[in-house]
DNA sequence: TTCAGCATATGAAAGCACTTAACAGAAATA
DNA sequence: TATTTCTGTTAAGTGCTTTCATATGCTGAA
């Protein structure tokens, strides 16, 4: 830490007598520079332990090469898995990306947007927190650079954006249910009226639909999805007169919350209520039964990202419409979920569906 | 993106009619500026929407108020969490963070280490990659700017690091598992000469001195630790004359294999076999049954590393000796581990225990 | 042979936006 | 009147890029 290496491009400049734009070139690989030289220089430079000043250059010609990210935690296993796959992209084209949490909370996330704007960043990409509902910081950020959001974005802006198609999610993993022979299917949603959530709960109401299987709001349970919401949420439905045969939440905690319960009270999973989640979290692949699920293609989530980024911070001003990419979730079948494997040795549950059918 | 503003303190400068070295006087909010002006200045730069320009700043006066942190992967919890951690603290006392990853690629990390040093970040937080055995490029960078190293470290670069004490985990969760009844302990280790790995080894080893049991090379089972490889020990283990009556693994996963193993095989956990992991992994308090582990604190190894590293950086160059934090891990005792509150009900399951104590 | 014309290789100098040491004028104090 | 205090200005500098200019050597037409 003593010896702060000082070598700048002059140093090599006049240790070749020649000068700093000479080395600048030839540093930069400018064609303009005769190959001698270039060897020349970096020899010299590496002789001086010379290291780029980007910020030098960065004030030069005002790209930073440098990149922001926004989420409200860096620690959740989706965020974290994003964040890994931006910085997947940006490093790959000498990007780098600073790492900013708005732990959602408002203000955290305005200071945030200008913190990273004033450390000139070539762009931001973020996940909106969930209290907010004034974009003004974003729009701000929009007029000078480029800007992505994904997963919680909002349409109160005029952006790029890339987003699972929750409604897909939850209607194939409620037909899912609905093949496995389900056709009391409760569902947990959130009591926030966050999109994701809404259109998961769309994708279930409108599966049930096309399968003709009646929706019962009774089944439709809100809670705030954690692990104890998802124990309250199955214990108020093991109180209705009429047993679910599955429960599909739209939180993998909840879903493991309800396990809990149904294992507490010797229900079977999947036998007598089949299980599933949606964000393929860890831990769900662990459980016992292992809960079925939707994968939300995190890491692919943050490459689509930064490369959607990438294109747009290249072309620059030229006018590019805002573009929305929706990713398709897959549904990832468990054990929870296999009704069917069940039903053969079951014949008691078998006739339950029977029963239902007719 | 259009109207990149180019308002500088110039322009707000010209605005006032003063200069721009008020106007920066003023922002910064030195005392040798009236208050008139400075209210003047900061509306002035309201009315203009200036942005600061941290990049000019930090090439004037050397220090970006950045600093690095480089971890194998950004996705995996520990890292994931640490890297929050760090955010925070910086945060607080406005430092970004940037955040590159090294895949534990050895030419990734030392790349990675020389375009922090050229984005002239203030210091490095980082985490060893596991196939690194030159630390030259660490080496330089300390040279430069403060370092320091959490989780994966060395002793072969005089620098302040931060770790958690791997032989008391090891130690405690052993001697829990001996409180609990267990004399024939199982160990899954990883057969990496990784120094983690040999301290939680040592811990399980001197536990077992301390409390009069015989150590068993039989029964400590090298692997990569993953989940096939805790499913493959277990197996081996299955197939001694003797079984075990706990498996203390020094990871998570290996744990986790090996709770599948057993389940399969209708072993009762942790009545006949007891089992513990190691890393507090958020999948361990969703296993059945929830598994027992070591936590690594890791939100707090991030906090511990920032506020150690950000002490150093305020000291600047006077002399600070390299400082070494070793963090006490807790143990998590969950039910994969309380042999103990099934003994009474089960008689002959405390026989055995009898038996073995003769 | 001569020299315009051109390509090649490099230099000089002007910033980029901000900070800060050194200086200066006016008012206030001694 | 001399000195301090307050408020502000001047100008140099941070390391790099880039426009414009220059020097050199070469080709080919006059």
């Amino acid at each position: 830490m003593a010896g702060k290496s000082k070598t700048t491009i002059h140093d090599i400049a006049s240790k070749l007598n020649i000068t700093a734009s000479t080395v600048s070139r030839a540093l930069n690989n400018n064609p303009r520079i005769s190959e001698t030289t270039k060897k020349a220089v970096q020899k010299a430079a590496k002789q001086l332990g010379y290291q780029p000043n980007n910020i030098a250059a960065a004030l030069r010609h005002g790209r930073s090469h440098i990149i922001g990210i926004i989420v409200p935690t860096a620690d959740r296993t989706f965020f974290a898995s994003v964040v890994r796959g931006v910085e997947e992209i940006a490093n790959k084209i000498g990007y780098k990306v600073i790492i900013c949490q708005s732990y959602d909370n408002y203000n955290t996330e305005v200071q945030t947007v200008d913190a990273l704007l004033s450390a000139r960043v070539d762009g931001i990409i973020a996940s909106i927190g969930k209290n907010t509902e004034d974009f003004s910081h974003y729009k701000r950020a929009q007029e000078k650079l480029p800007l992505l959001l994904f997963d919680r974005t909002t349409d109160k802006l005029e952006v790029s954006q890339v987003v699972i198609d929750d409604f897909l999610g939850g209607y194939k993993i409620t037909e899912h249910l609905i093949e496995q022979g389900c056709r009391r299917i409760a569902h947990f949603t959130s009591s926030k009226k966050v999109s994701i959530y809404k259109e998961r709960l769309r994708g279930y109401t409108e599966a049930l639909k096309d399968h003709g299987i009646p929706f019962d709001q009774a089944l439709v349970v809100e809670s705030n999805m954690q692990l104890e919401d998802g124990r309250t949420s199955m214990e108020a439905l093991l109180k209705l007169d009429q047993l679910p045969d599955a429960v599909f939440s739209a939180s993998d905690y909840g879903a493991m919350g309800a396990m809990q319960v149904l294992k507490e009270r010797k229900i079977r999973i999947p036998q007598e209520v089949a299980l599933a989640g949606f964000m393929n979290e860890p831990f769900t692949s662990f459980s016992d039964p292992p809960l079925t699920t939707v994968d939300q293609l995190s890491i692919s989530m943050g490459n689509v990202a930064a490369e959607l980024f990438f294109e747009q911070l290249k072309a620059g001003d030229k006018k590019h419409l805002p573009q929305r990419t929706v990713l398709k979730p897959e549904i990832i079948i468990r054990q929870s979920s296999l009704k069917r494997d069940y039903a053969k040795d079951d014949k008691e549950q078998q006739e339950g569906y029977i029963s239902l059918k007719a």
